[in-house]
DNA sequence: TTGCGTGCAAAGGTTTTGCATGGCA
DNA sequence: TGCCATGCAAAACCTTTGCACGCAA
């Protein structure tokens, strides 16, 4: 959800963007280019700032597919609506894009050890892991290449 | 190694960098300004040129850490042949922005527990963990705002 | 001499910021 | 009314590229 004071016109229609696109991901550009030809257009400004609020609140991830592309952003909506939700992290697929949901105990002794050992917080909502799903690399290691 | 069909007197500069910075990392703008006073600076085309070259030929590494900060590199020399680099992760605080180079066995824990348990073979060299250093936690913590 | 490396400056593209305006409460 | 979000344009940022020059072999 889109954390605000109130709500405006321009955060209303964001957010019915970022359900249309479930499951998939967008640019900036892509946001902008939705409501271009329409009579209500989003600055790009806009876009931006509204897109850094999600990401802070973990509606929306963002992560990068090279350094040179845009980032990409990924709406997965309100994932629980107290703080201390179970510590829940994503993984991206380089190869497929998938985007992986990992609720894994390792993942919390991880960050327990992070804490006490580094002094290091942990911020499961912004983290994403990079790496290959399992059938990205059962592929990645066949013969046809 | 700096391959090359001859050496320059600025690929041995940025060699002698590179030997130096062992074990840590560094931007292109670090490289830069190490030389800047110097008798012999290095233009930036050339620094990053020279990077490039380095990083397909394997002898450095380079990061990603997120599409505003400069591209982070490390020397790692000639290594084996073989991928069997020690994964070691980075964590970059969100306050301020240090960039964490931990090498921790927890994380490859963590990393052999992905592998095993769920397929996912992560990509240390991509994978960039969100959080608070210690400094800034206890900052954060602290009465004054 | 030949050709590649160099370096300056400009371009490139994405994201942020300054500031005046306008809309929400 | 007060304040925050908006949006335009400009700035900022890192990195790449064009081109002329110089150095290595």
């Amino acid at each position: 959800m889109i954390k605000a004071v109130y709500k405006t016109r321009q955060q209303d229609l964001l957010l019915s963007f970022l359900k249309q696109t479930k499951g998939s991901h967008f640019t900036a550009e892509d946001v902008k280019n939705h409501f271009a030809g329409m009579e209500n257009p989003l600055g790009t400004a806009t876009i931006y700032r509204q897109l850094e609020k999600c990401v802070a609140d973990g509606t929306v991830l963002k992560y990068f597919i090279d350094e040179k592309s845009a980032a990409c952003f990924e709406y997965i909506g309100e994932t629980s609506p107290n703080d201390d939700e179970p510590p829940h992290f994503h993984i991206k697929c380089e190869k497929c894009g998938t985007l992986i949901h990992l609720d894994c105990s390792e993942l919390s002794h991880l960050q327990a050890h992070l804490k006490e050992s580094h002094g290091i917080t942990l911020n499961p909502r912004r983290t994403v892991f990079y790496g290959l799903c399992a059938e990205c690399e059962e592929k990645n290691n066949s013969p046809e290449k």
